[in-house]
DNA sequence: GCTAAATAGCGTAGCAGGTACGCTATATGC
DNA sequence: GCATATAGCGTACCTGCTACGCTATTTAGC
């Protein structure tokens, strides 16, 4: 019976109603809220104390009553930020769903750009969070991997959805920043690259890879579906293989 | 012939030399390497223009005429923490290549535990960063794939790398500061997880998975290898697809 | 009811951090 | 030599987090 971490006591709602003292002109909900709406007009950097504050009208050490810090918050708004994940489709096979969960989080996160940025503080203990947890690890049920296997597998394909959706947000919000960085990019590597320093690379330019670049889209999943595949593909010889005697 | 970027110019010290003026005291590698040796101390939180350039006997503003910004500072510190790759031993076959290589990388942002929090700016650009991505490319010279495959399978497994190593480094990094919250981790879940609700959760619980996790260890490698080699074997039958005909 | 205790909101102030600006000293090109 | 560009730096401004203490408000216990 110790005590919970207060940030999970908040994000759970596990408060007991204490009695005396005035009401309440807030919630740590309303905060919260609050918070991720300027997030999601301004960014996260215009996530002060002071901003989140002025939106709700209150003053700025009023919200240090409901929230032990603006790193708590930040912990707040990480679960928040997720909504619940769609129920999965029945009766289809481990594969389509996970490809489905990926495409999920994927559109849950793309909603709130500055979602990536947010510090990892923990293991996720959040409602909206082991939802999503739970449902990558649902969709594993019937391939007869034993517990802990599913659990390396989910946390290894949450690694590489998070990585691939923080680095294209980041890289979508750097080419926001300055489009000329990346319609130059290939330029910028002619110039700098030796081919006898970097032969692999140098191959790859002289292949025109990078000549691309400058249409650049937040929105192509292109990368991001075939690192997911070759992951999944992984998964299945996986699972043929420790799986094989049933 | 655009400019170039200036921090891709500092990277590369492409600065030609000027004449006029005070000899310098001061180079852009003296401040560079001073902040990586404060982060490496005490943390990029406690990384301030300040206590830079106390540390180089100079006032805070002079760093000024050396670096445009702080956050060019921070491009800066990212090229240079990295060393460059060892060379990859002769002979060996792409899966070996690439399993030395991510190791490698593991070894090499474990040396500034700090790495994974820097904001990720742009596609690579400086020469320790390529250097790596060649290094990487060029573990699938003898594949036959395309050159264009290639960047995209060594994206995806920079992607999960950096992932699973910053993951790692932020998990060791909350376990530092406060051990408790996780060694009651899976207490905290079965106070909270309602088995109605998250079924697949409640059975790996059931199954005890989470019973070990106060034995946090920043240096097991054991999620990292296992994610890894999912990528690869997905890695290995997409080579088979494409150069099935080779 | 009445009183004591607990609590919400808030004003003030301290401290830290990034950086614009302008001054001074110094080195070099002409 | 003199004009000019540049290094270092002191000052000052702004923003941000938050400790502290005061006041007003509500209720538990009598």
């Amino acid at each position: 019976m110790s005590e919970l971490p207060s940030d999970v006591a908040l994000m759970w709602r596990l408060r007991e109603g204490s009695r005396r003292g005035p009401k309440p002109s807030l919630t740590v909900e309303d905060i919260t809220r609050s918070a991720i709406e300027l997030a999601d007009a301004e960014g996260l950097a215009a996530v002060s104390m002071a901003r989140v504050a002025e939106r709700l009208g209150n003053s700025t050490m009023a919200l240090y009553r409901h929230v032990k810090s603006k790193d708590e918050l930040l912990v707040l708004m990480s679960d928040a930020a997720l909504e619940r994940p769609e129920p999965m489709p029945e009766g289809i096979d481990w594969r389509t769903a996970l490809t489905f969960w990926a495409e999920g989080v994927m559109v849950a996160i793309r909603k709130h750009r500055w979602y990536s940025k947010l510090p990892i503080s923990g293991p996720p203990a959040g409602p909206n969070n082991l939802a999503w947890f739970d449902a990558a690890l649902g969709a594993l049920q019937d391939t007869g991997l034993p517990e802990e296997a599913k659990v390396g597998v989910v946390m290894g394909l949450m690694t590489y959805v998070h990585g691939e959706i923080r680095l294209s947000l980041d890289l979508a919000a750097g080419f926001a920043d300055n489009p000329s960085a990346f319609s130059t990019y290939g330029a910028v590597l002619a110039r700098v690259v030796d081919s006898r320093q970097l032969p692999a690379l140098a191959r790859v330019l002289d292949a025109g890879v990078f000549d691309t670049v400058g249409a650049f889209d937040e929105e192509s999943d292109e990368d991001f579906d075939f690192g997911l595949q070759l992951y999944l593909d992984g998964v299945e010889r996986f699972i043929e293989r420790v799986c094989q005697g049933s």
